[in-house]
DNA sequence: GCAATATCAGGCAAAATGTCTTAGCTTCTC
DNA sequence: GAGAAGCTAAGACATTTTGCCTGATATTGC
């Protein structure tokens, strides 16, 4: 049978993180910083992700230059969320909750984690209080 | 270059939500529930995922009855565990953190979930009052 | 006009993965 | 004890992903 396509390759990941990272680029800018140095295959192999990224509409293309421009179109919060709820559906029947108290349980927090992660929750329930949409 | 395998795969997941349900288990009796009325060749391949499974070491054979018996070495937990760890290595810097604060802030948890997770919270410090163990 | 630089199109090899065939044992049954 | 049935081991295979590269063609800049 086929493989399975992974969500997001490591290789595709770099270049999202370059993007994230350093806003808009070009190809070239990309390779430069990908592969130092890297000749006119680098350039082609760089090229070639950012095109299937943008088929994956990961990554929008400028075409008005003279050298197209790329710029995510997902944010790093956003893919790990996509990641979560892949995870979430595989192993917990697609509900996000067990993945958060697998953490709080798993995880060993700090004192200053478990503060924070506190307080967070605290101030989603005075949001709740004031706008109370019960879901 | 080469294909970066993937943790565990969508159908030796469905192994190992089997052998998490029913227990240990023979290859027919995988096959049967897998597969149902499949034939040599599901079998067969049944065959091979278990044996690659137990290459990964996430299940065990037991050899000593004609028939060959297999158990899973890894549980639910601990696979989710290990995605979440993935997560946080390619997206978070290796820090579980921020998805824990991703998933409280995204989650839009229901007023009974956040109640249990506070109390999760709470239940978590009182722990570490009885063995401050400062981590 | 020429050289540099871009894009486009397509090929390629290595590896993953699910599937299947076959051969050779062991075990059960009559 | 012979034949059938079931089991394991070994390996072939097709399909697909994925990172990488080449060559042709178009565009830009001077």
């Amino acid at each position: 049978m086929a493989r399975t396509p992974q969500d997001v390759t490591e290789t595709e990941l770099s270049i999202l993180q370059l993007l994230w990272d350093e806003g808009a680029a070009t190809i070239r800018h990309l390779t430069e910083r990908l592969y130092p140095g890297g000749g006119t295959s680098k350039y082609a192999t760089v090229q070639k992700l950012l095109e299937r990224l943008e088929e994956e509409q990961l990554v929008r293309r400028d075409r008005s230059g003279s050298a197209h421009t790329f710029q995510a179109l997902i944010n790093r919060e956003e893919l790990i969320g996509r990641r979560l709820r892949t995870v979430a559906e595989q192993l917990c029947g697609g509900s996000l909750t067990p993945l958060l108290t697998h953490l709080v349980r798993t995880r060993k927090l700090s004192d200053q984690e478990r503060r924070e992660l506190r307080s967070l929750i605290e101030e989603l329930e005075s949001d709740k209080r004031k706008s109370p949409r019960s879901n």
